[in-house]
DNA sequence: TTCGGTGCAAATTTTTTGCATCTAC
DNA sequence: GTAGATGCAAAAAATTTGCACCGAA
């Protein structure tokens, strides 16, 4: 079906690389190395790659489709403020579909989870920035409210 | 912090007269009968209405962000070849961030699960089709393979 | 040799934004 | 009265597509 080109591996080998890149991303990595490739044909590969499951998908509100080239079945987690993406820890659950499979006639083949939440480095920064704002207050004891 | 307003009010009811609206639906279906309205405002509002948690968003790959005014947290199916969405009938998961909690120092809040399959309309077509396809065939009996 | 793939750039699709005006509070 | 919201239209962001040429099978 899908010819074997230098870019459709080029695609694949960027995204084995990459950890959660976006199709920008893949071709950013990639044009360093080989400026004539283009967009269009970074973009036609990875719709190749994802429709024939070599590589998956994860959806990203307010922000690029990103790519994932983990062999095993995995959820993500990812962080309402900075957008990072990375693997959940929870391990993949087989019966997941079983239980839903009253669908209405819905024939469920997968599923995805994605965690929302804050990721280290942004809770960090809000700590700091809380503490900051505490500093500049009279030090409010006990008004009560 | 948000106004009252009229345009606010009519995104968030046609929102909730509706089952997974894309902005587009929902700008389409407030267009009738308020002319002036303008996508502008229906996306700041989409916006603020989620930021709020009033409403939810469901994403889809492929296509337009999708809105859900079901208040009660709950899953989602969505169908590769169509794209149709519909509610899940698995039941909230409350203890799924518990399980997860080891994300690499992530704070989990809430998490959403997709299940792609064929829905009904689309499973129905596809068996028309093979059909079709095996009555122009020379009626193939036994062909070891 | 043939047909799918590529590069390029323009077109689509989806969402955001600048600005003058309007209006809810 | 004022700051936030609106309408409009242009811009931005993300992705797809038409077409002439190239190259894998």
């Amino acid at each position: 079906m899908t010819r074997k080109t230098i870019q459709q591996r080029l695609v694949l080998e960027a995204a084995q690389r990459m950890r959660h890149p976006s199709a920008e991303e893949i071709y950013q990595a990639i044009v360093r190395k080989h400026p004539n490739i283009s967009r269009g044909t970074v973009y036609r590969n990875l719709h190749n790659l994802t429709a024939s499951d070599v590589l998956g998908r994860v959806l990203i509100p307010g922000g690029a489709e990103r790519f994932d080239a983990t062999t095993p079945p995995h959820y993500h987690a990812v962080c309402k403020l900075c957008g990072a993406v990375q693997d959940a820890a929870l391990p993949y659950q087989d019966r997941m579909q079983d239980a839903a499979a009253a669908c209405d006639g819905f024939v469920l083949e997968k599923h995805d989870i994605i965690f929302w939440g804050i990721c280290k480095e942004c809770a960090t920064q809000i700590a700091a920035q809380k503490d900051q704002v505490e500093e500049e207050r009279p030090a409010k004891p006990t008004s009560g409210g």
